[in-house]
DNA sequence: GTATGATTCAAACGAGTGATTGAATCATCC
DNA sequence: GGATGATTCAATCACTCGTTTGAATCATAC
């Protein structure tokens, strides 16, 4: 036994990230990590409890590069363009994903699978609401309230491309494929970003 | 009675577009309804199987509303501009969601929710690859590859955006914020494949 | 080497799951 | 109005769920 929390925080990652949450059952992560059922509870206390800890663990990694990222950008003096901020949110998640490619897709998960805002809220929000205001301060001409939908945007966007993310291949192969994605993405993004504000409604 | 079985699709549509398919059992799905449990069975035969009819009875409108309009903008003469394909994809959708407004959270989740991949694929892809192609159509200077990414990235932000969507409002309320939601979409998207290629990568 | 606390284990808990059954009820037609 | 088929019903099936328990095993310090 190397470390039977690490175990089941992999294979739970890696599942949940494959299934959701809600269709992946701790008996299911135990049989595959080989442990006992209830050193998960002895361990973490709950399902929702490992979910946290799991999203903790990686989420503060990235956040904090981003954070940092950011904070340099905006220290350079010049406002900072829309291009350069993307990259200093998608470029950490990028090095996270070449290391643990599973992450990427419990993100992904996490995100969209609504059914625990609280998580999401926790350890993705203050980062998520520290970008969009350096967006909005990049993008002036546009209302605020539609930069953070664009946000929005990018969130819906990321997520569904990060937990559809290419399976198993050669890592160097999926390592490229994810990168080519990503740039796509961050190119996308970019020019969205960019766009004159939607005129408002008429009747 | 009215009819037992629009009961069941009405509130499954509605309990499963809140929570997600895993997450919604049978008996919440009749005990809010106010039918019996054998109903489900009787009328669909399984959960998944009523999953399945849920979209595609939903799906079938809007897809059937979505390429007559493309096919009236490539019969119009002239080839039509990514602007005016992503309003024909779009608006279809809206009409639908302004009459059933729990359907735009079931699409979301069916999209997002990547466990019924099938069903999905069934009653979606179809229609999204026609429009993916007449966007590369539009689109000649960008590799088609990358304008299928940025389809991917579209669905990505419509499935969160719509799984996210407005809760409890007054229904003109709703509405209107549905709408400028839409508007913002569209702006953004329409933006975004307009972007020039991403650049090949560099070592 | 024995005591102490951390960890693992098999077993069971009660609640909830999707599915099935067969009798009861309903509607419809002859 | 009795027969026939469609629909609803309460009850139960076998199973899985997350969680708990208490004894067994392990490690470490004395």
């Amino acid at each position: 036994m190397i470390d039977t929390k690490d175990k089941i925080l992999e294979t739970a990652e890696r599942l949940i990230g494959e299934q959701g949450y809600a269709a992946t059952s701790l008996r299911q992560i135990i049989a595959e990590a080989g442990v006992n059922l209830a050193a998960v509870h002895y361990h973490f206390g709950s399902k929702e409890e490992l979910l946290d800890e799991l999203v903790q663990r990686k989420a503060e990694k990235v956040n904090a590069i981003r954070m940092s990222r950011l904070q340099a950008l905006e220290h350079a003096g010049g406002k900072p363009g829309v291009r350069v901020i993307l990259d200093a949110f998608f470029e950490p998640a990028l090095e996270m994903a070449s290391s643990h490619p599973q992450f990427v897709r419990l993100m992904g998960r996490v995100i969209s699978e609504g059914m625990m805002p609280e998580i999401a809220e926790r350890h993705f929000y203050p980062t998520v609401q520290r970008f969009i205001r350096a967006l909005q301060q990049a993008l002036p001409g546009i209302p605020p309230a539609e930069v953070a939908m664009r946000g929005h945007f990018m969130l819906g966007a990321l997520a569904h491309t990060m937990s559809s993310s290419p399976k198993t291949k050669k890592v160097a192969a999926r390592d490229t494929e994810l990168r080519r994605r990503m740039k796509m993405l961050v190119t996308f993004l970019a020019a969205g970003f960019s766009a004159p504000a939607s005129k408002a409604e008429e009747a």
